[in-house]
DNA sequence: ATTTCGGAAAATTTTGAAGTTTTCTTGTTT
DNA sequence: AAACAAGAAAACTTCAAAATTTTCCGAAAT
């Protein structure tokens, strides 16, 4: 039999940006190996991998540690977010075709669907995983016409390190919130629809600044 | 003894950089690892780091190559460093001191005499190396009062990445490349203190139009 | 002539152990 | 009580070889 490396490393992935592992926590290959039976060596293998994404941070003669969590690196993570998704948006406005307006549409309408669902029940957790997935591809899709494969990978790497960011911070995850991220995701959808450069602009800075 | 895998990793960088390691050539460890009187997992383990910066490809079970250059990826390369350099100065220009302003000023002085050199000699390969760090120190000063550790890691990457796609271009590298790349960086500087963010973003975009 | 199919050769990945370095503990000194 | 040092334990790195996968090449079949 052989082992799926790929499985280690997607099952690592979603525990860090979960903060399952929790951010600054150490990364001891000896410890792991264990659970996903296989040697030291390998699981050392896949974190390197991961830190190449910035989810895990790599110190020579040190180890591994999940990335910690600050409230400095919040802000740049957020900034730097920000930026990237403003210029991916503003070019995918203007080289986006009818195509790319039709998945928007379709990835919003879903996301849509389960924010309404949370805003009503109250409950967020057995909808997390749902939320989590929609909403990553919204944002996915609003830069997906940049026509930049590079400014997309960033983009990716960097909302998987927000998501590690701000799982940790403790917030008010009720209705209220909903009801204002609902609002915002609509105030993107329609600028970039509109093909507003900057109403996108200033509603993907809104949909943010909370963490600035 | 022990192998200083640091020094591993910084000759095959300046080897990926200088395209002494061709664009798209396959990586083996078994082969480097003669060179470096080391085991092949070590070489590995650099590489993995290597591919952490976008200089190596790695996919699994398929081994490692230096990253390809194509058209497309030199557009995209280019691009995208036009993008982060220009928000960079940008957010330079803003927060930027006295102190980032003469450290500005020294690394252009700095650059502007080995180009200099360079257009009066006519021969530009002794100088390479020279020109080669103050190229980059002057770029990477102009960004540094940006107040985003993210934003500089990233342009960092992406410089080495564009060095890396444009070596293996044959260009006419005479003397009046060299005149016109001291006109350009003149530019760059003299918007970069004269605070006019306008006219730094088209100075940097004029700087790198050609490898559009 | 092209495609398909073996099997051999080459390359990659994983392992477990040996070699270093760092970190922790404990006992001593100031 | 705090600072320091020595020794022990834990963790990280490297190695060489075994296991696995991919690639290559020539023969047979379409």
């Amino acid at each position: 039999m052989r082992i799926d490396t790929n499985e280690i490393y997607v099952d690592l992935q979603r525990k860090l940006i979960t903060a399952f592992l929790k951010p600054g926590s150490k990364l001891k290959p000896s410890d792991l190996q264990g659970q996903y039976g296989c040697s030291s060596n390998t699981v050392r293998d896949v974190l390197l991998r991961l830190s190449k994404v910035g989810l895990v941070d790599f110190e020579i003669q040190r180890g591994f540690r999940a990335k910690a969590s600050t409230p400095e690196l919040r802000r740049d993570v957020t900034k730097f977010r920000v930026l990237l998704e403003q210029e991916g948006a503003a070019l995918s406005m203007v080289n986006g075709g009818v195509q790319w307006e039709a998945k928007l549409s379709a990835s919003h309408h879903q996301l849509r669907h389960i924010e309404s669902q949370i805003e009503l029940g109250n409950d967020v957790q057995p909808y997390m995983d749902l939320w989590s997935d929609a909403e990553k591809e919204f944002h996915d899709t609003l830069i997906s016409s940049c026509d930049s494969p590079l400014l997309r990978e960033t983009y990716a790497n960097i909302y998987a390190q927000f998501r590690q960011q701000m799982v940790s911070q403790e917030r008010d995850f009720g209705s209220n919130y909903f009801r204002a991220i609902i609002k915002e995701h609509q105030a993107i959808l329609d600028a970039a629809i509109a093909r507003d450069v900057q109403a996108c602009r200033q509603a993907i800075y809104d949909h943010l600044k909370r963490n600035l």
